[in-house]
RNA sequence: UCCCCGGUUGUGUAAUGGUAGCACGGCAGACUCUGGAUCUGCUUGUGGGGGUUCAAAUCCUCCCUGGGGAACCA
C-alpha cells in the first residue's frame, strides 16, 4: 500500500553517529537493524485550536529527527472530527509552523480527510477478515459493556472484565451490508458503530473492541457532506501513518496505552509497519499549556486574544518578541524524555535574552520620565554624540544622538534619599549620562504632592562622550532621551500570566482562573524614546538600554508606537532591592 | 481497584555494569560607560529496603511515590 511512497532515501544525518536522546537512539537502531531503510516522521495537528509552545516542542522533535537522519517530515492534519475542526486553524497552524522554520512544503502537506476513501476500504478489509463488526449498542451501553465501573475517578473500586456485545458475532455479510448502509446514511446518528473485534476482557481498556467509525451528520470543513460516518483517531491515525510510509510516529505519553492498538490496526490491515514512540509533553512554570484552558482565557476575556503577548501560543510569543531561534534553542535544551516534567520559565527567558543580546540594536527609551536640567549648559548649544548600536556586534555600527541641557531620565534613576547600595542620581552624587557627560546632582524640585518634578545638575565639560579623563570612578550610568526630540511611545511590561508556579494544581473549591495574575501587564503610556523608534519595524527587536528587549506591537496607542517588552534584562539591582525588603 | 509508564541536586537533562557530568536558577567575587554582557568559584542529587557483582543510577526483587488510561475527542 505504501510502496509508492517509499523512496530509497539514504540515512545520513548528524544524529546517526551517536544518540542525543532515546528517540534518536531508537531510530538509529531501527536503521542499523534494517527495520527501516529510511526515516519519515509527521507533524500531526488536529486543526481545532491555536498552536502553542508545547506543540512546538513536539513538532520540532518530529521535524528535526527526520532531518537528522536525512529523512522527511510530513505535515498531516488529523481532521477526523468535523465538529471541532476548521480551515482557519489549518491556516494558523501552517503559518505558525512555517514561522518556526518547520516547513514541510506544500508537497508534503496532507490531510487525514484525504484518506477517508482508503480508510473505508481498509475497514471493509477488516470486516471481511472477521475482525470488525457493526454494533447497535448506544454509547452508554458500550461504556457499561466495556467494564467501566463508575465515571468518577475517585470512586472506582475495580475494573471488571467487559462483556461481549450481543451484536459481536454478526456474519461478515451482515456486517458488510450494515456498514455500507451506515455509510449510505440509512441510520440515525449514534445508532450504530463499527467496532474492532479484539478482546472484551483485555486488561488494557482501549483494546476492548474500540470504536472505528461513528455516524455523525456533520459537514466537514474540507469534504463537506460527502460522509456521514467518520473514523476515530485510533483507527485513522495508525493507518494514515501507514499510508504515508511514516517510519516513526512520535507522540506524547498519553498515547502510550494506545500503542498496542496502533500496532493491532496496522497488523490487521497488513499495511506499512509504522512505529509509534512516545515522549513527555512540555509543561512550563507560571503558565498553562492546555488547549481547553487557553481557550477559556480567551473566551472569558482574561487575555486579549490568542495572540495576546502573555499567551504561550506561538502567535502570542511572536507578538511578544520571541524569536524562532530562541524557541528552538529552548526546545533543544529541555531535552526529550519520558519523565513528567515542569520546566522553569526562566530557561525560556534565558534563551530569549541570549539570542537577543547577540542581535538586538540598542536604543534608549525612558519609561517613566522626569525632567533633568543641566544648569550650567550653555544656552542654545546642541551637541552630537556617537552611540554604539550593538556592543556584541561591531558590524551594527554607530548612530548619532543629539544632546543638550534639557533631558528626560527614568524617575527610578533619581532618589531623594538613596537606599543602601544605590549609585544613581541623588543630591551630591555624580552619574554618567550614557554616551554623554558626567553630571553632578545639585538639587531637585517637587510639586505640592511631594512628587519630584525636576532634577537639577551640573555637567563636567571635560567628560564628553562619557569619558573620565581623570580616571575617576563613576559607578552609575543612566539612560536618557533629549526632551526636544524624544518621541512619545507606549511600553507594555509583562509578568507571568499566573502567579503560581503550577497553576494547574488548584486548591479544592477554588476556580483556577483566580490564579490569573492581575498585574500581568503594566502599560506605560507616557514613555519616550529616541527619534529612530518612530520608524521601528514590526518583527525587529530592540534593547532599550538597562530596561530589556522590546518589539513593536502590530497595534499602536493613539498614534504612538506601542512596544511590548519581550523580556527584561537580568536585573541585579532588583535582587538587591528584594533582599533589602 | 485494574492496566501502562516514570522517579538522577531547586528545575531540566546526561552517564546503558567502571571518576555521577552539563545547562538554567541561586549564592559569592572579578570586570564593565547598560546594576546588561562577559569571566571565576560555590551550589547537601541517583525515592527506600533487600539481592546479583570485584564494581550498580544502570541488572533482579519488594515497597514508596508521581503521571497516564477506562470519549461514538485527538
Amino acid at each position: 500500500m505504501s510502496d509508492d511512497t517509499v523512496p530509497a532515501s539514504p540515512a545520513g544525518g548528524d544524529a546517526t553517529e551517536e544518540a542525543s536522546d532515546f528517540i534518536r537512539a531508537a531510530v538509529r537502531e531501527d536503521l542499523k537493524k534494517g527495520r527501516y531503510s529510511y526515516v519519515r516522521t509527521r507533524l500531526p495537528p488536529e486543526p481545532n485550536g491555536w498552536m502553542h509552545i508545547g506543540h512546538a516542542k513536539a513538532f520540532m522533535i518530529d521535524y528535526y529527527v527526520a532531518l537528522d537522519f536525512g529523512g522527511q517530515c510530513n505535515l498531516r492534519f488529523d481532521d477526523t472530527n468535523p465538529e471541532a475542526e476548521d480551515l482557519a486553524f489549518v491556516e494558523a497552524i501552517t503559518r505558525d509552523s512555517r514561522w518556526l522554520g518547520l516547513d514541510c512544503g506544500d508537497d508534503r502537506t496532507f490531510f487525514a480527510s484525504d484518506y477517508y476513501g482508503k480508510l473505508y476500504e481498509l475497514a471493509l478489509k477488516l470486516i471481511r477478515k472477521g475482525v470488525a463488526y457493526v454494533d447497535d449498542l448506544s454509547d452508554e451501553e458500550i461504556r457499561v459493556y466495556r467494564g467501566t465501573a463508575v465515571p468518577d475517578k475517585h470512586n472506582i473500586t475495580l475494573t471488571p472484565p467487559g462483556k461481549d456485545s450481543p451484536w459481536r458475532n454478526r456474519s461478515v455479510e451482515e456486517n458488510l451490508d450494515l456498514f455500507a448502509r451506515m455509510r449510505a446514511g440509512e441510520f440515525a446518528d449514534g445508532s450504530k458503530t463499527l467496532r474492532a473485534k479484539i478482546d472484551m476482557a483485555h486488561p488494557n481498556l482501549v483494546m476492548r473492541d474500540p470504536v472505528m467509525y461513528r455516524i455523525k451528520r456533520a459537514p466537514h470543513y474540507r469534504v463537506g457532506n460527502e460522509w456521514c460516518i467518520y473514523p476515530m483517531y485510533d483507527f485513522a491515525h495508525p493507518l494514515s501513518d501507514s499510508i504515508e510510509g511514516i517510519t516513526h510516529s512520535l507522540c506524547s505519553l498519553e498515547y502510550e496505552i494506545h500503542r498496542p492498538l496502533y500496532e493491532w490496526f496496522i497488523r490487521e490491515a497488513e499495511t506499512f509497519p509504522s512505529r509509534q514512540i512516545e515522549f513527555s509533553r512540555l509543561n512550563i512554570t507560571h503558565t498553562v499549556l492546555s488547549k481547553r484552558w487557553l481557550k477559556q482565557l480567551v473566551e472569558e476575556g482574561l487575555v486579549e486574544g490568542w495572540d495576546d503577548p502573555r499567551m504561550p501560543t506561538i502567535a502570542g510569543l511572536r507578538r511578544r518578541g520571541y524569536t524562532r531561534e530562541a524557541i528552538k534553542d529552548f526546545i533543544d535544551r529541555i531535552g526529550i524524555a519520558k519523565t513528567n516534567s515542569m520546566v522553569d520559565i526562566q530557561l525560556l527567558e534565558h534563551c530569549l535574552r541570549e539570542d537577543l543580546n547577540r542581535r538586538a540594536r540598542r536604543v534608549m527609551a525612558v519609561l517613566d520620565p522626569v525632567e533633568l536640567v543641566i544648569a550650567n549648559w550653555p544656552e542654545g548649544l546642541v551637541e552630537e554624540l556617537s552611540a554604539v548600536n550593538n556592543p556584541e556586534d561591531e558590524a551594527a555600527g554607530t548612530r548619532t544622538l543629539r544632546f543638550d541641557g534639557r533631558l528626560m531620565i527614568e524617575r527610578d534613576d533619581f532618589a531623594e534619599i538613596p537606599p543602601p547600595k544605590y549609585f544613581r542620581l541623588f543630591p551630591g552624587n555624580q552619574v554618567r549620562l550614557r554616551y554623554g557627560y558626567i553630571v553632578n546632582c545639585t538639587g531637585f524640585e517637587k510639586d505640592a504632592s511631594g512628587r519630584v518634578t525636576r532634577v537639577l545638575c551640573e555637567y563636567d565639560p571635560g567628560t564628553k562622550g562619557g569619558n573620565a579623563p581623570d580616571n575617576r570612578k563613576v559607578k552609575g550610568t543612566i539612560h536618557w532621551v533629549r526632551a526636544a526630540d524624544a518621541v512619545p511611545i507606549e511600553a507594555r511590561l509583562f509578568d507571568h500570566l499566573f502567579l503560581a508556579e503550577r497553576p494547574m494544581e488548584v486548591e479544592p473549591g477554588k476556580d483556577w482562573k483566580e490564579g490569573v495574575n492581575p498585574d500581568s501587564v503594566q502599560t506605560r503610556n507616557g514613555a519616550l524614546g529616541e527619534p529612530s523608534l518612530a520608524e521601528a519595524r514590526l518583527g525587529e527587536s530592540f534593547q532599550f538600554e538597562r530596561l530589556g528587549y522590546f518589539t513593536r506591537d502590530p497595534s499602536d496607542s493613539e498614534g504612538r508606537p506601542r512596544f511590548n517588552r519581550s523580556v527584561s534584562l537580568r536585573d541585579t539591582w532588583a535582587k538587591i532591592e528584594k533582599k533589602q525588603a
